[in-house]
Parts: structure tokens; sequence; C-alpha cells
DNA sequence: ATTAGATACATGCACATGCATCTATTATTT
DNA sequence: AAATAATAGATGCATGTGCATGTATCTAAT
């Protein structure tokens, strides 16, 4: 190797894994202290309570972080926890439509007071105001942009900020 | 709930997500395609490397991301594979001294030159100057101060870039 | 010195993840 | 139309992780 990383370089490699660990641990622990499932559940129950007309399962793959073996798993315990339904979908009859219940959006709901206080106890309060817009730009830089995840994710993150969940929240 | 996180706070805990998954798995997937162990391996092997002392099992505990039972097993197979020793520790016979082998030594080195070229092409190349910073201040202001994980790793961080692995590197 | 508590490490178990592979269906090629 | 490839999703298996607990040793209190 005729070039080797700088300490700065360095730095966010360290910094990356011990922030992520450290804010994800919090969020998992605080969840189960509440009773909730996880974060990643969050995630996927949000993602198709803003899809009124449901969503195919391919395309939620597309736009979470689950691989699609493992997306398969947790849909299925969502399904039977009654959150979520999965239908054969109409046009293509290999594909699965999926549609949040009356309980999966109660339980949305319910984790947002944990999840979105988290947000802003872990995170908002946390990052002052002059490193946010370097924080946001440097995750980004390090994302490929035609990643699809990312195009997915970020909508959802756009939608969730305008569209804040409505309710006792 | 009385506030909701804004839009940058949103976006934050999504690209922290997806950053740290994408880098990750590059990382871990250069790492199995050269036949190489995962990065938490070499995390463990340098920290020994710089230990010449030998380091007390507790102590790399502190210093890694892994929780206690996991680095156990971890070293395990370290130890198994020949990369580590793990004595009893002399003046504690609850503990165990660890010390890295020569074998341990020349994986290590062998593990650089796909690690540290990964952090050239994921990181430095990728995450522009004027980010550097606030991508830095950002992250680390999301980890606890006191935080003895952060300490470790970050004396960890200043001693790679500061007494880079010697070799063919 | 004895006991109670703390610490170091190991182990068992439940669950999540990554990867390869399988089946069913759709799309494409000839 | 038949054959081939591509896609959607499910399942099996090996491995990693978090958490509770177990055992041995050390420390502190009485």
């Amino acid at each position: 190797m005729d070039r080797k990383p700088n300490s700065q370089t360095t730095a966010i490699w360290v910094l990356l894994n011990i922030a992520h660990k450290r804010v994800t641990q919090t969020f998992e622990a605080e969840l189960k202290r509440a009773h909730l499932p996880s974060a990643a559940w969050y995630d996927i129950l949000w993602a198709l309570e803003r899809a009124e007309e449901g969503m195919r399962q391919n395309e939620l793959e597309r736009q979470s972080l689950f691989d699609q073996p493992n997306l398969s798993r947790t849909i299925k315990r969502m399904v039977d926890d009654g959150l979520v339904t999965q239908c054969p979908a109409a046009t293509d009859r290999r594909g699965r439509e999926l549609r949040i219940t009356e309980e999966g959006k109660a339980l949305r709901a319910q984790m947002w007071k944990v999840y979105g206080g988290l947000m802003l106890s872990e995170i908002e309060d946390k990052v002052p105001a002059e490193h946010l817009a370097g924080l946001i730009e440097g995750l980004a830089s390090m994302i490929p942009d035609q990643d699809e995840k990312l195009q997915g994710k970020l909508k959802n993150a756009r939608e969730t900020a305008i569209n804040p969940p409505k309710g006792p929240c």
C-alpha cells in the first residue's frame, strides 16, 4: 500500500462505529424497557402506515435496511403478531401486498412516544448546531448517490419530518 | 410528547444507520473476499500488538466494542487459531493475560493491506475536506464524554495514526 | 478469620443476521 | 409455443449478538 489513512480518517471510522453502537444500543434498550419491539419494526410500521394503498414486499425491502430473507422473516413475525397483513399481490402472483393493521398503527403510535423522544435526547439535544451540516453531509458522502436504500430512506425521513405522526404524540 | 424531532435530526438518525451499514458491509465483504477475518478481529489484533507487555482481557474489553461474553468467545476462537495466547494473569488468578503471537502479527499485517485500503477508499476519498470537522465533532457529540470505550478507542485511533503498522504496508 | 459483596471470565440460550438455495411465477428469447 | 432467464419470496444453515447466569477469585466489613 502506498498511502495510509490519516488521523481524521481513522477518527471517522472509529467514531462512526462507536456512535452508531452507542445510539443504537440506547434506542434498543429503551424500547425494550418499555416492552416495545425494536427500532427496525418501527421503521417498517411507519413505512406501511404511510403507504395507504399497501406496499409490495420488494418495495419495502428497497426502502429498508433489511436484506430480503431477513425482511421475509420479520414480516412473518409481524403478521403473526397481527400488526401487518400479507396478501397475494393482485398483478403479480409471486408478490405479496403488505398493509398495516389498526393494531399495527396503534403500536407504531405507542412506539413513537419512545422512539421520537430518543431522537430528541440522543441526537437533537446532543449535536451542536454548528456541526449539523457537516455531520449530515459527511455521513451522506459515504453513501453512493445511486443507493436505492438511501433514496427510500431519505424520502422516508423527509416525510417523517413533514408529516409527523398524528394523534397523542 | 411536547416536542418532535426536526428534519435534521431525522436525517442524522437515518444517515447514521445507512452510512454505518454500508461502510461496515463493504469492509466485511472485502475482507471476506480476501479470505480474512472480520474487522473486529483486526481491532483486537492491533490492540494486542501495541501492548508489548500483553493485556488483560478486561482492559481489552474496555477498549473494544465487544461486550464481555462476546469478547470471551472471540478470544477463544483466536486462541484456537493460534493468533493469541491467553495465560492466567500473574497478579490476579481470576484474570487472563492476552498476548498476540507471531502468527497473529502476520495476519494483522496481511489484513492491514485490505483494511487500510478500505479506510482510504470508503472514507478518506469520499468525505470532502469541508465536512471533516463537522462529521468528526458531530459523531463525537453523540458519545458521552466519560465513555471508557471512547477513550480507549480514541487512544487507539491516535496511536494508529501516529505509529502506523510497519512492514510492507 | 468469616462472611458478604464485587470482579473476571465462561457458558447456555434466545434471537438476529448473512448467505446459499429452493419454489413459484413472470418475462424474454428463439 | 417451448425453453431459458429473471424475479418474488421462503427456508435451511452457520455465525454473531445480547442477556442471564454460573464459577472462581479477590476485596472489604465485621
